[in-house]
DNA sequence: CGGCATCCTCGTTGATACTG
DNA sequence: CAGTATCAACGAGGATGCCG
């Protein structure tokens, strides 16, 4: 797994076990990559980019590499020209669908409740 | 709200609402805060601290101040000396308790596991 | 097509010292 | 007690360009 996730992961004994799920789940993209290998099943590189807001190449793969070393993604290469790539969810990926949504869930409320406030009585 | 909270929330209309989640609960012991505060009820600003590993000063109340202007805590400052500062959740950060709960089991879960592995087939 | 190498910017975390 | 001010270190995210 990551450097990140294992330095985590050893620092804690007790009640942070949170920061662990934010650690892996944490980085740029890497809900909606989750939630996209939900759906599609499996996904090559370039289908991901278009799917998501075209991050750079760099940025997309290091997410991706990421939830590989994490165990939450495998990463399929076909050997031939034009290279070919696909990712799936491995079960862990899998087990971590209901956490995404929850996430989802909670957070889409959250700004709802947030867009709704600011109309009522603007803070900027 | 913050700042990065808010951009968050702006510039997503689709599926990342679980970014919108991660910004407001991603911080450095937010997750730890926000359980404490649900355990415990109302605390002050130093039993805060030696409840979690004794973040500096500088770190908590910087937590605690995003936390307060996400509007998930309550800050009540007593006008007195020495000073006497309380904290706790709003109607919004108890909203956030079972999310929180779900990120602890899985992160606890994952660790556990990654533990084992590691145990299992070293990989440093 | 699916990357990697390089460079840069910014935010977050944190140590240390000081204050009303 | 509950902070603030200052400074340093680090990593994530992103732009750009090249490659097999």
């Amino acid at each position: 797994m990551r450097e990140k996730t294992e330095r985590v992961i050893r620092e804690w004994t007790d009640s942070c076990d949170a920061e662990v799920s934010i650690a892996v789940l944490g980085g740029a993209w890497k809900p909606s990559i989750l939630s996209l290998l939900a759906r599609h099943g499996v996904l090559r590189f370039g289908e991901l980019g278009r799917l998501l807001d075209n991050p750079t190449a760099r940025v997309l793969t290091r997410q991706l590499r990421e939830l590989e070393q994490d165990g939450l993604v495998v990463r399929t290469v076909y050997q031939q020209v034009p290279p070919k790539v696909e990712y799936r969810l491995s079960e862990l990926g899998e087990s971590a669908g209901p956490l995404v949504e929850a996430l989802t869930q909670w957070g889409g409320q959250y700004a709802a409740q947030q867009r709704a406030g600011l109309t009522a009585a603007p803070v900027g």
